[in-house]
DNA sequence: CATCACGCTGTTTTT
DNA sequence: CAGCGTGATG
């Protein structure tokens, strides 16, 4: 028997509170580094100890790696059954239920995932029977039409419903969007397809609809544990309800001040809507934080008192001293990576251990120019979040090989790979796709199609490795090996920077090994794969620099954090009219990144002034920083001035063009929050930019409705 | 089918 | 700038 947990020592009452209420629901609020994971798992330890089976306690989460940070700690507790406890993110919690029960919503089992660019390339094969005329319009790109399937389907809206709402600048082609979206549902059901998105609605479907299944379910997880539920949407709130239904043992454990996947349909209104679902919910506050110093609490707290909405807490802590958090605006985004890396130095020179430190930032690319100085430099880094292993070119290529193999009707698959064969394109892999469905023939077969000649002899060998993958129950181990050496002549043909590309596939070696079914090897490749890059090439983790999107960074912490913020503009000129600030979304990922920091933190601004402005044709200096330099102002007041490229010449294809700071008044009119005056309408607020001569405007005594109205109708009052 | 020149457009975060 | 799609050419 393992040593008994002293509690009420190691937990403060709130926590003891949430951690030794018996069975019923319970809502806990916990402000960042108040110990809410702790809780959570201390609450596990607490059940097991109680003689609930472990499996039967199901830990929920939004992030895998949130998931994994949960899970790991539970298994370290001191209770060694601890380590069997359930656990995933819900999608993953979905993949595993409908391998099994797929089939009670007319899908088969055996269904395959659909990654983000797997769901952009069947978008693109569908767009043509749109039929859209053949010029005018703008029809969004591809990127763009998944964002907007993709959240319209986790609002659970109607595609036309949600364009209007969000992406009012493709009014005009919502009809076909929509069209889209139904031929995109029908392949996908045609071809035993599902997306992300289509993992959690089905597993709502599935629990909502089928009163076995939710049974078999709650008798399995007699406990339901979620953490971070304010970045839930309502679909995932739905499951959770559903889950919890008969038994009603569930704990939420949230912080609405934390919400930062509102891109994914995430609403931390799902906290406050919590206790309806079950009104007996006893809600408990976590508000001591134990991670941060006074002086940067009082940073975050002045955060989020902007917020418009605020339902909960201050945040406090016990920890005195500590610096003030400082501000420090470089004017470039060189300067910022020196002073960055040169402060390191220096603290280092000092006898502080790197691993001390940290790098937040919004967006992958912000680090770009001080991953460059910090190489020069020689300081080693970790980079987590922005990279997409699993979706580069070479691995998908790569693994498409023994995708086709698993799943013989794989489409998506079957073209990638018959592309890759000399003188073989669109056409031609369309037209064997189809002879294969017709013949049923072996995959080995392959050079015999009809139409192969001499040019397309490269099918044979493709064929060969084909029929080997499939001749035998081939273990993943020896499949990579067999498309490794069929495939890498075809990479360095293919990629002048092979060996980067290689030095990945060959990633791919030691994760085989850990399967014995390439099946289920494929399957975990998509919902389980390394979380980062950091995962992948193993860096000296012991003695490296962190640096991470702040999204990646949640449930971490270090002792001194850099923050490197382009707060105000991050959009090109040519797009800011159609997309007003997320001020809301930017106040929370910035409270989440200052939150990390334990002792001092850093804030760094790339720079506000004496950039050329960003334009379509590449002015001097770094276009990003440049646009985020001048964007607020074309935002938020075209007197104060705003970006205008001007066109100065052509030299033979080579286009020189000047930049400079000028009121926009005769092109924009007006700007967000202006008062204006409808002649039939009234009096109204302007809302956002719907098109180059078109505006939003929020009528008060016109219902709360939104219209969009030309400039020339408008009168500014 | 492959390649290349040209023109156009624009965010990011994760499952 | 960079990535993508298009249209012309071999």
């Amino acid at each position: 028997m393992a040593n008994r947990i002293e509690y009420e020592k190691v937990l403060n009452p709130a926590q003891l509170e949430a951690v030794t209420s018996s069975d019923g629901p319970i809502l806990v609020i916990a402000g960042a580094g108040s110990g809410k994971t702790r809780t959570l798992v201390y609450r596990v330890a607490r059940l097991v100890e109680s003689g609930v089976p472990p499996e039967s306690i199901l830990l929920l989460t939004f992030t895998r790696k949130a998931a994994q940070e949960m899970l790991d700690r539970a298994a370290s507790l001191a209770d060694p059954r601890c380590r069997f406890v359930s656990g995933g993110t819900f999608h993953s919690l979905a993949f595993k239920v409908l391998r099994s029960h797929a089939e009670a919503l007319g899908y088969a089992n055996s269904f395959t995932i659909l990654d983000r660019s797997d769901m952009e390339e069947v978008l693109r094969s569908l767009i043509p029977e749109l039929h859209m005329p053949k010029k005018g319009q703008r029809f969004p790109k591809r990127g763009t039409l998944a964002n907007i399937l993709s959240k319209a389907a986790n609002l659970q809206e109607p595609v036309e419903a949600f364009i209007l709402e969000e992406y009012s600048q493709f009014i005009e082609v919502a009809p076909q969007i929509g069209n889209l979206g139904s031929l995109y549902a029908e392949y996908k059901k045609a071809n035993q397809l599902m997306d992300y998105d289509d993992l959690i609605i089905s597993l709502q479907r599935l629990l909502g609809e089928n009163k076995d299944i939710r049974t078999e379910l709650s008798r399995k997880y007699g406990h339901i544990m979620v953490d971070e539920y304010q970045d839930t949407n309502a679909i995932q709130a739905d499951i959770v309800k559903w889950l919890a239904y008969d038994h009603r043992n569930v704990m939420v454990v949230g912080d609405d001040a934390q919400s930062i996947y509102s891109f994914r349909g995430a609403n931390y209104r799902n906290m406050f809507d919590f206790p309806s679902i079950f009104p007996e919910t006893k809600i408990i506050k976590l508000e001591q934080n134990y991670r941060s110093t006074q002086p940067i609490l009082a940073l975050t707290n002045a955060l989020m008192d902007q917020a418009d909405e605020k339902y909960t807490k201050c945040l406090f802590t016990e920890r005195g001293g500590g610096e003030k958090p400082k501000v420090i605006d470089t004017r470039t985004e060189h300067e910022q990576a020196l002073l960055i890396s040169n402060y390191l130095k220096q603290q280092m020179a000092e006898g502080q251990s790197i691993n001390d430190f940290a790098v937040l930032f919004r967006a992958a690319y912000h680090s770009f120019e001080l991953e460059a100085e910090l190489t020069r430099q020689r300081i080693p880094y970790v980079k987590y979040g922005g990279f997409k292993f699993l979706e580069s070119a070479h691995i998908k290529d790569f693994l498409a090989h023994m995708r086709v193999v698993v799943n013989r009707d794989e489409a998506i698959s079957w073209i990638r790979i018959l592309r890759l064969v000399k003188n073989v394109g669109m056409g031609k892999s369309q037209a064997i796709i189809k002879w294969m469905k017709n013949e049923q023939t072996p995959l080995q077969q392959l050079a015999e199609w009809p139409g192969a000649g001499r040019r397309e002899s490269g099918l044979k060998s493709l064929g060969i490795l084909l029929g080997r993958l499939t001749s035998r129950e081939i273990e993943p181990k020896n499949a990579v090996e067999q498309v490794m050496e069929y495939y890498l002549p075809i990479l360095k043909d293919k990629f002048d920077d092979y060996p980067r590309r290689q030095k990945e596939l060959e990633q791919l070696v030691p994760m085989a090994n850990r399967y014995r079914k390439l099946r289920r090897f494929l399957d975990d490749l998509v919902l389980e794969p390394p979380t980062s890059s950091a995962d992948i090439d193993q860096g000296e983790k012991g003695k490296t620099l962190t640096l991470s999107t702040v999204h990646s960074a949640k449930g971490l912490e270090w002792p001194v954090v850099f923050i490197i913020w382009a707060m105000e503009g991050r959009f090109p000129a040519s797009m800011a009219y159609s997309n007003p600030l997320n001020l809301e979304e930017e106040r929370r990922l910035m409270y989440v990144a200052a939150t990390r920091a334990k002792d001092q933190l850093l804030i760094s601004y790339p720079g506000q002034e004496s950039v050329p402005v960003w334009s379509n044709y590449g002015g001097a200096g770094n276009g990003l920083s440049s646009f985020i330099s001048t964007l607020p102002s074309y935002l938020f007041s075209h007197e104060r001035g705003a970006a205008k490229t001007l066109l100065r010449g052509r030299k033979r294809g080579k286009r020189q063009f000047e930049t400079s700071l000028e009121p926009r008044s005769r092109s924009y009119p007006f700007s967000q929050g202006d008062r204006v005056r409808h002649p039939a309408f009234g009096p109204g607020v302007v809302s956002k930019f719907v098109a180059s001569n078109k505006v939003e405007v929020l009528f008060k005594n016109f219902g709360k409705k939104l219209l969009h109205l030309e400039y020339t109708t408008l009168e500014k009052i």
